[in-house]
DNA sequence: ATAACTGAACTGTACGGCACAGTACAGTTG
DNA sequence: CAACTGTACTGTGCCGTACAGTTCAGTTAT
């Protein structure tokens, strides 16, 4: 007697059954970042060199598949920012100005060279009215997920007198605003912010975050 | 003998016949906005009040209906800028703080409010790969559309002495990150920007750009 | 002017063809 | 023995078209 009358499926265990599911991620990921939700199942085995009755054997239908791969996705730390290390440091640099102009360029080149993150965004933000549940994740992975970190870097610059900052909830977005997001805007366009505008922005904007909250 | 062997459909011209059109392009943008091109032909006709054949007596295809409809709504001037009267006060203004601050208040406002061409964004930034021919008028759409009366506006304001801009190409894209970004991101990311903050935003912006370029 | 005529545009339904989600099954691999 | 494969199959949904009948706008005839 089964005590779950509704067992909807076991998922397959052991060492080969990884190696598979993790192949179907894989290419189920790709696929989906690069031709959106109408991307037929057997395209995807086909893809990850698996039958397709495998896929369906470890991910029960098309949506769960989508929302495993996606949420997967979206919780990977890579996506949440490779930029971490710089503002460790960025708290501790003796000069500021070349500190932040690092950072920026180091998050300019971030957005720019992440196609992934790109295809994530803009493939979440198209199929989040039919798969309400990405919503967490999806929030997470905005800037408010990489606020915490530049908020506290900010605010122990203050601390040690360095910066004067009335509002800082304020500055962070600013910062983000002047350094980030013109790269994410045009990215999201199609429009290459090219090499030589994209430096003038970073060390101007720096120098107008300066101005503005330097002690 | 026809001229041209290959005829590919004349479309209906008459009075009637214009307005079923305008009823199926209706239709087929508000669809197409909220459900994505996945929405089926039969739905819009229904939604249109409209046969299905007529809808491709007028549109040949489903992406020619797409594409006219996606372009045209791209073209509209109210996608364009609805913020464009507030740009020839600005170089006039005499108090340009005050100016600066009413213009940012404006551009939020309309960001925020214009739930259609946020729609608009996330679904071409998502077909654009299947729909090349969108890029022109996508590009158009972008912030380099606004670019030019801004411009204008600053350039003006610093041949009359009130503002000193070694950089004009990157004092625009800065009064646009300061002003108009941050709201355009966060309505990407589905969370909406508390009115508190976004006030705070564009005053504390506005100080941030005059610190910088006032004269 | 009113009635009859005319042709283009529109309607409704039904259908062909195709792609795709999900399943069944018999056989194979580790 | 559990997981995987390959193929073949069902069912469904949708694009695009065919066809037979109806509405509409304008022109001509009376």
């Amino acid at each position: 007697m089964n005590a779950q009358p509704a067992a909807p499926k076991p998922a397959p265990g052991g060492a080969r059954a990884a190696r598979k599911r993790q192949a179907v991620v894989r290419a189920a990921r790709d696929l989906f970042l690069r031709e959106g939700f109408g991307v037929g199942m057997d395209a995807i085995a086909a893809e990850a060199g698996v039958s397709k009755v495998t896929v369906y054997n470890h991910f029960g239908s098309k949506e769960a598949l989508f929302t495993a791969v996606v949420a997967g996705a979206l919780d990977e730390p890579l996506h949440q920012g490779p930029e971490g290390p710089d503002l460790s440091r960025l708290a501790d640099a003796e000069d500021l100005r070349a500190a932040l102009t690092d950072a920026g360029h180091a998050w300019a080149r971030a957005v720019r060279a992440d196609d992934e993150g790109r295809a994530l965004r803009t493939l979440v933000a198209t199929e989040l009215h039919r798969f309400p549940e990405l919503g967490r994740a999806w929030r997470a992975h905005g800037p408010a997920g990489h606020h915490p970190a530049v908020a506290d870097a900010l605010r122990t610059l203050a601390d040690r007198g360095r910066l004067e900052i009335p509002d800082l909830e304020v500055a962070v977005l600013q910062l983000y605003s002047l350094l980030v997001f013109p790269q994410m805007v045009f990215e999201q366009y199609g429009t290459e912010l090219d090499e030589d505008l994209s430096e003038r922005l970073v060390t101007d904007g720096v120098e107008m975050f300066l101005r503005r909250y330097a002690a």
